[in-house]
Order: C-alpha cells, then sequence, then structure tokens
DNA sequence: AACCAGTGTTAACGTGTGTTAACCGATTAG
DNA sequence: CTAATCGGTTAACACACGTTAACACTGGTT
C-alpha cells in the first residue's frame, strides 16, 4: 500500500519540520512547503490527498491558496492551522470549503486524529463509489450508468460532467468553473463542446424523467431529482 | 419549509438552556436532555438531523450514548462538547464515529459553523420541496409547476420570482429589494424586466382565479391565494 | 500501411430566455 | 382637469444554449 501524501504548508521552518517528522512516524508521505505559492504548485505537480494549511503566512496565506486551490479541486480535505483565536476565522475558513480547523497550540496527535477522520470520510466516500441519481446507479469508477437492469457505458468526459453535476446537485453548478478544471480552458469552442455533452447526458438519464439537467442561463447547470 | 432539529445533551441546564435559544434563534428546533439516557429515547421518538452531545453527564455520558445510536444510525452527524481538553479524549471521540470535537469554553458561533458545515455535507434533499400555490403544486428546484396533472417548465427567472413571492405571501414584497436580490440592480431597465415577468407569472397561474399578484403602487407586489 | 471503432471537437442551424422598446391604461399630485 | 408617474402588456431583439451531424484525432487491429 503506497503512503498518503500529505500537503503541509507551514512559513515557520521549526514547527513545520517538527510536524513533517511526527506525520512522517504516522507513515505519511509529507510534502513541507514553506509558503502559499510554492505550495499551490506543489499541490498541481504531486497530487497530494490532504492539505494542512497555516493560514498566515507570506506571499500567499492559506485562505487564499485554499480559495485557489477550491477552484479546481472541491473534494480534497483540507485542514486549516492558526494561531489566531477569532471566531472569525474559523467562520471564514470554512465559508472557503475548509473541511477542519485546529488552534495553536496544539498536540501531534489530535492532529493526527482529525487527519485519519477527513481520509477516512473521503475514504468511504470512494469505496460506496456508486452514486444513485434518481432511479440510475452511477459507477463513476467504471463510467457505467446503470438503469433498471441494462448497463450504458459512459465515455471519459461524460463520467467527469456527470460526476460534477451530481456532486453539486440541486446547486448551479457554475459554467465556467466547469470548464477550467475538465478542460482546462473557457473559450468559445470549449462551451459549445460542454453544451453538447450536457446533450448527450440529458439523452442517456431520460429514462427517468424526474431527472432534469436545468440550465441557469449565463450561469451554469443545476442537476435536480 | 420545516426547520432542522437538533438534539442537545447537556446535563448543565444554566449552558444548556443558553446553547438552546441561541440555536433557535437561528431556525433551529432544538431538543433539550439533561442525560445521556433521556437522550437516547429522544433520538429514537423525534428523530433529529444532528446530534450535540456534552461528553460528561450522569448516568449516560456522550461518549456511550454515541456508541449506542452508532450502533443504529451510522449517518448522523455527531458533535461532541468537553470541558477535557486531552486529546487522548478527542481521539476517543474520533473513533467512537464522532464527526466534531468542541472543547469548552467555545463561542456560538464556532458551533453554529460547524453544525453547517455539516449538516450541509449530509444535506436532505430539498427537491421533495414543493410548495402549495392554491390549487398549484410549485417544485421550485425543479422550476415547475403542476395543476390539474398538466406540468409547465418555469424558467430560472420566473421560479426565483415565484419563489419569493410565496415566501411573502400575503405581504407586499418590495420592488427595490426583489430586485437587488435577483438582478442585482434596482434601475429603470431592470424594473421594466421585473415587470414583464410579473405578466408571465399571471399568466401561468391564471388557471386558478384565486390566485393574484397584486400591485401595490409605489412598494412591490403581493400574493394572495 | 490501411482500416476501424470510439471519442471528442467543430460547424451549422434551430430554439428559448431575458432585455429593451413601444404603447397603453390607471392612479395620483397639483 | 391635466400632467406626471407607475405599472401592464405585447412584441422585437440579441444572445445563450440545444441539437444534430460532419469532421478530426487517437489507439488498437489486421
Amino acid at each position: 500500500m503506497p503512503k498518503t501524501t500529505i500537503l503541509l504548508a507551514e512559513d515557520e521552518p521549526a514547527l513545520g519540520q517538527i510536524i513533517k517528522e511526527s506525520l512522517e512516524t504516522r507513515d505519511f508521505n509529507v510534502l513541507l512547503c514553506a509558503d502559499g505559492s510554492i505550495a499551490f504548485d506543489t499541490y498541481k505537480k504531486q497530487a497530494p490527498k490532504l492539505l494542512v494549511l497555516d493560514v498566515m503566512m507570506p506571499k500567499k496565506d492559506g485562505f487564499s491558496l485554499a480559495k485557489d486551490i477550491r477552484a479546481i479541486d472541491d473534494s480534497i480535505p483540507i485542514i486549516f492551522l492558526t494561531a489566531k483565536s477569532q471566531t472569525k476565522d474559523v467562520v471564514e475558513g470554512f465559508n472557503i470549503g475548509g473541511n477542519d480547523y485546529l488552534k495553536k497550540p496544539f498536540s501531534m496527535e489530535e492532529l493526527i486524529v482529525r487527519i485519519n477522520n477527513l481520509l477516512q470520510r473521503t475514504k468511504i466516500q470512494k469505496s460506496s463509489e456508486i452514486l444513485k441519481i434518481g432511479s440510475y446507479a452511477f459507477n463513476f469508477p467504471k463510467q457505467t450508468l446503470h438503469f433498471d437492469g441494462n448497463e450504458q457505458q459512459l465515455t471519459h468526459r461524460e463520467a467527469h460532467l456527470l460526476f460534477h453535476l451530481v456532486q453539486n446537485k440541486n446547486k448551479v453548478l457554475d459554467r465556467s468553473l466547469i470548464l477550467n478544471k475538465l478542460w482546462g480552458t473557457d473559450d468559445f469552442f470549449t462551451a459549445r463542446s460542454m453544451d453538447v455533452f450536457i446533450t448527450k447526458l440529458r439523452k442517456k438519464l431520460k429514462n427517468d424523467v424526474s431527472i432534469q439537467i436545468i440550465n441557469v442561463r449565463g450561469f451554469g447547470y443545476k442537476l435536480v431529482f
């Protein structure tokens, strides 16, 4: 079993090193970054499984970093570390999409417990990799849709687009967000391409009439069922 | 829209009452229980959506209670409250299957943020939220209006405007308020645009003559039925 | 190398939504 | 009574999106 990689963004070298070593004794692979902007590059290159971000850092702080990462990845668990004890910051942290929040000083054991808790949650989500969409069953890793005993195969793009729609069900999924995430750019052609895939998904989901992919003009799409 | 019910198990009456009242001002329905065994009975009878449990309580403590509830329900979010600051307890809390852990003293705002965070994660589908408007059935998430078996599709703007009218039924819905909320600005053109949508809604609701969107000159509109 | 099947992109055309404009009636202030 | 304002209604318009099909690219097979 390969080690789980954790990205740790902490500007204070001494503290960062201690946390890194502690986590490594627990069999994690730790990428220590001294600043948010370095962390962002490292994130893109190394694809860690979890982020531990200090809020106050030079150049790019933890909140700003989290915001950028959330724009392209809304499932990776994020834990904030902070010396601030104001509730305001906790609130902001959760609003950005952080999953947990630890006030300094904290004990290593507590950090480890929270890391394991979050990892387990995402593991459970992944193990129940079959998502229910109305009377359909959507197997994301296998890229299949089941309805009433029959299976249809989805393509890579179809599956990913549907996955994001499901994750944001009953919420409007922003057009440019998904374009940037799946296509990498948001221009005229990719937008038209996306329209084509929406059409394809609607066709493949038409057996259950209670499922709808609703367009919100100028914003994006909303999956409801 | 029914309120979300939260079960709060806290043996100290003064603290329990304060938390209860604070949560109630945030529009939660709170079941306050003075002990774990009472809480367990209440849980079974009332089926709350989330648990906030004090760890140290007479008769039956929070951990023991959580263990019993987890045995029959492994999805309900659990938040532990404790005066203990030992990491050992945090660890135990997560092991039992708690989702979050707050050390006393904590700020109410922080508790509320964590509650909302957990609820959002396990959000129950609001898609079954069907509002009745006279003899119409209005499904807001699906943007549909049902009357006598037939369905009409509403556009995004129509649905939102109608939603706000319904939420303020029999009350005057302020013009500029709704303009700012739906359009973002309140100028001549958006105001005329809104008039057009009022016309559209009146047309789509004309099957039931008892429904009226009444104009209050200079103020706004009132939906009555 | 030629072929094929599968996937995604581009193109072309059609449809729907929301904004703007124009014209009208109703209400109210002076 | 008259002018000014507000809202009601319809239609024209621009543009975002829907749909279909043709096209191009990829990787595998013969």
